[in-house]
DNA sequence: GCCGTGCCCCAAACCGCTTTGGATATCCGC
DNA sequence: GCGGATATCCAAAGCGGTTTGGGGCACGGC
């Protein structure tokens, strides 16, 4: 069923039909009226295709998966924040184009992307401080988002960030408030910028509570469980064990909640915990009104649902100078933190 | 850079670069060398809407996210299995589309999604018993393949399934073996095909030995830490409390051992707990070698893999008959689960 | 009676590629 | 020298929409 027959069982031309579906006005009420309703009986829809090489709009975002090797580590958050963006795309008609890149294929990727014009536009995740993606689409002229910063790209672009430096310097100085002298960070990958900054936020809060950090406290790795489990179970081992812990991810608190169980130790009391929670949707912090952990919270499918939005008005007016959001993280009192032991 | 462009720069017809660069014999190896060159010095790639357009063949394939809902839980196994299905997809030249549909508008979408030609087959996931969209997406022609099984579907149709009431059967006869008599099962949402075939598997296995199946001890939700916790917790405080939980995914386990824990109790010993284990990359059952449940174990990620290539065969034959694939769980030991206690 | 003015509608060009159906040139055997 | 393969190449017709640039017609004003 497409437009050109459509047209002929309505005994009109494909422009006249073309132009009363989408609103046009050089089309009388009556025919308007006649022509939707058979567009509707006859169950027309447009052959995406076809619209998509006549108006140049190719009607979906790119998002980018990177890594394809075969062990690597799914980022847990995409699914949340990719549902998020879907729900602001949806309403818009946009879909989205999910593009696997294995790794070191990647500028060649994103540049055959763009000129495949498949999307009308591109997010990016998980940014490393000088990452070369900014300035190579900055170059290919494709609008894009990024969900985070590059602390060292050149040039101004796009961005939605959560406030990691703020709200590792909160979570942290509620330890030090506490009491806590040796506190342990148990952060993500050391090359990813939004560890950087929370590591930054961190050595902030230590700082001003006049409080030295030993390097054998920081850890950077993948966000797992048994990343929080491992590390806090060798580091409560150790002498001087840490008293309390700042971990970058929820899935990293449960690994060293049991850590910490295991050694017969009770959390928020023997050793304190706190989290930053993503507020993914398969894996809350605790119930409503009664977290598990005392947390930073920053619900990252809200953060798609922004970023897209951010992304949409970007490819609306791409000429419009790049904008820049920083959405603020919530503090969540929890039974996982208490003063330190004396 | 388009083909037109192209051909002009070398002073040939579109045709013969088309040709040439796709390989088709009526082209002398000279100019094809020539065009090749030029092709990759230019930077020239095809523009896919216009491929599209003329082949007919979209090069993607679409995921649908069910429920857009704003408090929906994302299924945690999706992002795994689409980085597998990716992994398949991404050599043979296919894209991932990205569909997020809104509750209740799934005939309409689907309807939409396969005349739009934005993609050229379909991956449905988590199907309930009698879902609707077997028989739709048969009716429309699509070529589809369902991750999972609908038990109640009158078409033959191309899925690929894990063998969910024979693990299920099998962990839990681990159980029986051991000795335990009152077992609990937390279980996925019970609309869900899968969980259904995995109530299956946990009674015949408790027929089998002579069990009664308490109502009470059966819960049917979203696979969650939280329900694992609240479901183990009630339980656990009842009269008579079970002494072995047989759980749907790692996350409700993690929240049974925290409830286990919390009364003081010690699992393995006190408390047995055997789950399924999805093999996700960011929530490993302990460590390589070293696990931390007793489990049946199937990676989602190579199931994303192996859905993925039985679609890609079914849109190259799409008159072939309906292929079908049962893959197998592994059964791993781990310290989780002991002997009854006396 | 004529002309300008809206109102509706349409034919045809175009988006960038593939593919069909020749066209031209070369080369072969006889 | 000539018919018929064989090897190369190309013009043009799609694919299914949008968009440009009119064209006919009725109406009103002069």
């Amino acid at each position: 069923m497409n437009l050109k027959s459509l047209a002929e069982s309505l005994g009109l031309s494909t422009t006249t039909v073309s132009r009363a579906l989408n609103g046009y006005p050089d089309v009388s009420a009556a025919t308007r009226e006649r022509v939707c309703a058979a567009a509707q009986a006859q169950g027309y829809a447009p052959n995406t295709r076809a619209l998509s090489l006549a108006t140049g709009r190719a009607m979906a975002i790119g998002h980018v998966i990177p890594g394809a090797s075969r062990h690597e580590i799914v980022n847990p958050i995409f699914a949340d924040f990719v549902a998020g963006a879907g729900e602001t795309y949806g309403p818009a008609g946009y879909e989205i184009l999910l593009s696997v890149m294995p790794e070191g294929t990647e500028e060649e990727g994103y540049r055959r992307l763009a000129r495949s014009g498949r999307v009308d536009g591109l997010v990016l995740q998980a940014p490393r401080p000088a990452d070369r993606r900014i300035d190579l689409l900055t170059e290919l002229n494709l609008p894009f988002v990024v969900h985070g910063r590059a602390t060292e790209a050149e040039a101004d672009y796009s961005w939605l960030d959560m406030d990691n430096r703020r709200a590792f310097a909160r979570a942290t100085r509620h330890l030090t408030d506490l009491g806590h002298r040796r506190i342990a960070l148990l952060n993500g990958p050391a090359d990813m910028d939004f560890a950087i900054r929370r590591a930054a936020g961190f050595h902030e809060a230590m700082e001003a509570a006049g409080l030295a950090v030993a390097p054998e406290h920081i850890r950077h790795d993948q966000m797992t469980e048994f990343f929080g489990y491992a590390a806090a179970r060798e580091m409560l081992a150790a002498d001087p064990a840490p008293t309390a812990f700042v971990t970058a991810a929820l899935l990293i608190a449960l690994g060293v909640r049991r850590a910490v169980e295991e050694q017969g130790l009770r959390m928020g009391r023997d050793v304190s915990v706190v989290t930053h929670d993503d507020g993914l949707s398969y894996l809350t912090n605790g119930a409503e009104g009664a977290p598990l952990f005392t947390a930073t919270h920053a619900p990252v499918r809200e953060m798609g649902r922004a970023t897209a939005a951010m992304l949409l008005t970007r490819i609306a007016a791409p000429d419009a100078p790049p904008a820049h959001r920083m959405m603020p993280a919530d503090f969540v009192l929890g039974p996982s933190s208490g003063p330190a032991p004396a």
